[in-house]
DNA sequence: CTGAATTATTGAGATTGCTCAATGGATTAA
DNA sequence: TTAATCCATTGAGCAATCTCAATAATTCAG
């Protein structure tokens, strides 16, 4: 987090690729129609089941996104970075959010009102185009979860997740550092404890490396071979 | 399975709502970039992996969606129908499908070139709303999934799939008849064998009634209060 | 109609991964 | 610094669910 001023949509330099297809006068519109608020750390951007009037865009920060359920046993789905969105999956449908996030770190996100955006994506359809691209990523990305989940047992789930967190983009954020055992757990569907004695194991093996809460992978081909395994 | 002939789309009298949202000449493009073709029952519409070089639309029909795995695991996600759309997650992103899908009994499908279904996107941003319309409800049903599989034991998820399955629209299709306790069992991510003793106890309990391969809900708000124990 | 093949059902034992409990380590607040 | 709290780790027993095997029922081809 660097500044909590407003930013005009038009100078932002984070911007996602999809509002390079907006005209200048688009652009203003969702300027004149947008929020900018800046969350602490360990705070709830949005609350699955609240009602959702906004679509969020994460101007600068680190945010995790996770399916909650009255078990109070919740699954973490993917952690999200500067210049992303939270809650496309609310534009149509239902008004409410289908899952919830909390910042990792202090984050700077835009608020669009959704009317505004659903507009734009009635008359652009080039930026609608983008949008669709970014649904086809995000199905894949659940489809996989969901394969995961259900056909793999506790090594291969492990690994997947740990897959998915060693990857370049959020070892730049060092993700680790912000997540606990339980959110690790909660990424790859498995108890808090089952996990601890795994990652143990793949230390052991020189499999990955833990310093701290950081965790590096020393043997990927390795650990793609147990997640292919399962 | 009325007929094989190519219906031409501008007479089509089983067009989903996006298309109502295209101007003549663009369903006539759509018309030229089309063919149809009829898959018998037991044959596969797409395959996981395979490239995609088509949107498919069911004409007229009934599909079985699944994910297919290594281990010869398979997820049934969904059954879909007449007016349904197969393959949209991947019109952007990698050109393979991310699923396979089956003709649960004989089936006309549409095949539209995906850069024609492109094209019309881009013009047409009503029309890309629809689409997104489509996926924002798609979303959620793979969240109740994911958390159906991680949250629930064995009575909560197969509470959640007899649901499923007995929803009026899939009454009306039968759909039961099309489909083995192998099915049932990948739907809700159970053995076959596990599937089948908490059906006979469901029956015992005069929750359900199975009359050959058909099966009816007796006491809807029973099962919902199993569904969400988990 | 009849045997062959597939699908459904039931039982018993094996396995996976969870829960609970105890302990140790780290971080925080005063 | 010292509690107090929270998080991480380890062990042992237990519960859920799968696998395997045997049998019954159904479907299908000729």
């Amino acid at each position: 987090m660097k500044d909590s001023e407003s930013i005009n949509c038009l100078d932002c330099k984070r911007s996602a690729k999809c509002f390079k297809k907006l005209i200048p006068s688009e652009l203003e519109f969702i300027n004149q129609n947008k929020t900018q608020i800046l969350y602490r750390k360990g705070e709830n951007i949005c609350k699955q089941g609240a009602f959702a009037s906004y679509v969020l865009y994460i101007s600068d920060g680190l945010v995790r996104l996770y399916l909650e359920s009255p078990s109070n046993k919740n699954i973490n789905l993917k952690i999200l970075k500067t210049s992303e969105f939270i809650g496309l999956s609310s534009i149509y449908g239902d008004n409410i959010y289908n899952y919830s996030t909390v910042a990792l770190e202090n984050s700077t996100i835009c608020l669009i009102e959704k009317d505004s955006f659903r507009k734009l994506l009635t008359d652009n359809g080039h930026f609608a185009s983008e949008i669709i691209k970014w649904y086809c990523e995000n199905e894949k990305q659940l489809f996989n979860k969901i394969q995961s989940l259900n056909n793999k047992q506790m090594h291969g789930r492990l690994a997947d997740t740990l897959i998915y967190l060693c990857n370049k983009s959020l070892q730049e954020e060092k993700a680790f550092s912000h997540l606990s055992r339980k959110d690790i757990a909660e990424f790859a569907g498995l108890s808090t404890e089952s996990t601890v004695r795994l990652l143990t194991e793949l230390k052991n093996e020189n499999i990955i490396d833990i310093t701290g809460k950081d965790i590096k992978i020393l043997n990927l081909q390795l650990l793609k071979e147990i997640s292919r395994r399962g």
